[in-house]
DNA sequence: ATGGTGGAAGGTCCA
């Protein structure tokens, strides 16, 4: 038995409590977070140790970005990777020693004007889930899950209005064809969907911004959990943690639980 | 019809 959690915690130090939450509610071997917002020197790595994760690879820099992969089990090999020439701290990869190699990815937002050619962001996105398709294309393995904040809601109904959304960076047509390059690239299976298939309203993300998200329920499906073909038939358990965008001081974003016999 | 909120920093930038 394999249980793994992805979350977009949106700065660690603000989210340590619910952290320890997570682990007591779920008891997962590893946890992947994106956006830890903190330097090497300022991640708490003492606390995190005292909730049972021995193991901690870490991919950070100042204030913005930052990927984190917490294990129980131990790694026999991590990396650090710079994407589209920049030293961004979005994309850590390790090798557990139960034969499962782990990648952690958080996706460039891209701004919000769904246009390249008046927004270097949105071409920074596009060009940045290019060279994941590349990178997985090139280095095929058979053990592998690559999980995070992908900020992409590919399906229709990954969003609350398809057609209304199509024009908004994180579901438009050619960040979702980008993403579905990258997703076939390795003939992954997506074990959200795997467990939760369309057309049910998957969403992972509601935006701060709605203070009233709960009763709009305008979210989004924007953190996956994808594993290659030999892993696949053995998806027990996949959660989505909605009850923690109702606690004090949330997230964006919800974690995400799947457990896997491997 | 632009703003709404949150986080890191201690300016604004990013989401």
């Amino acid at each position: 038995m394999f249980k793994i959690a992805t979350w977009n915690v949106n700065s660690i130090r603000i989210r340590l409590n619910l952290l320890a939450k997570l682990v007591y509610d779920e008891i997962p071997d590893v946890i992947c977070l994106q956006e830890v917002k903190a330097k090497e020197a300022d991640f708490p790595f003492t606390e995190i140790k005292k909730l049972g994760f021995e193991n901690i690879a870490l991919y950070s820099m100042p204030g913005y970005n930052g990927v984190a992969i917490l294990s129980k089990i131990p790694f026999l090999k991590e990396q650090k990777y710079t994407r589209v020439e920049k030293n961004d701290a979005r994309h850590i990869s390790v090798e557990l020693n139960n034969g499962i190699e782990l990648h952690n990815v958080y996706v460039p937002a891209g701004g919000d004007i769904p246009d390249a050619n008046n927004n270097p962001s949105f071409v920074h996105k596009l060009n940045f889930i290019d060279e994941m398709k590349d990178f997985f294309e090139k280095t095929p393995n058979k053990k592998r899950i690559i999980c995070g904040d992908f900020n992409v809601a590919p399906l229709d109904n990954d969003v609350w209005n398809h057609k209304a959304m199509l024009k908004i960076i994180s579901h438009t047509p050619i960040e979702i064809e980008k993403v579905n390059n990258w997703f076939n690239c390795g003939k992954f299976i997506d074990i959200i969907r795997s467990i939760y298939p369309e057309p049910e309203k998957v969403y992972s993300w509601w935006s701060y911004r709605n203070p009233n998200w709960q009763t709009n329920n305008k979210g989004r499906r924007l953190d996956h959990i994808w594993c290659s073909p030999d892993i696949a038939q053995k998806i027990n358990e996949v959660k989505i943690l909605k009850s923690f965008r109702l606690q004090e001081r949330p997230s964006d974003h919800v974690p995400i639980i799947a457990e896997l016999e491997i």
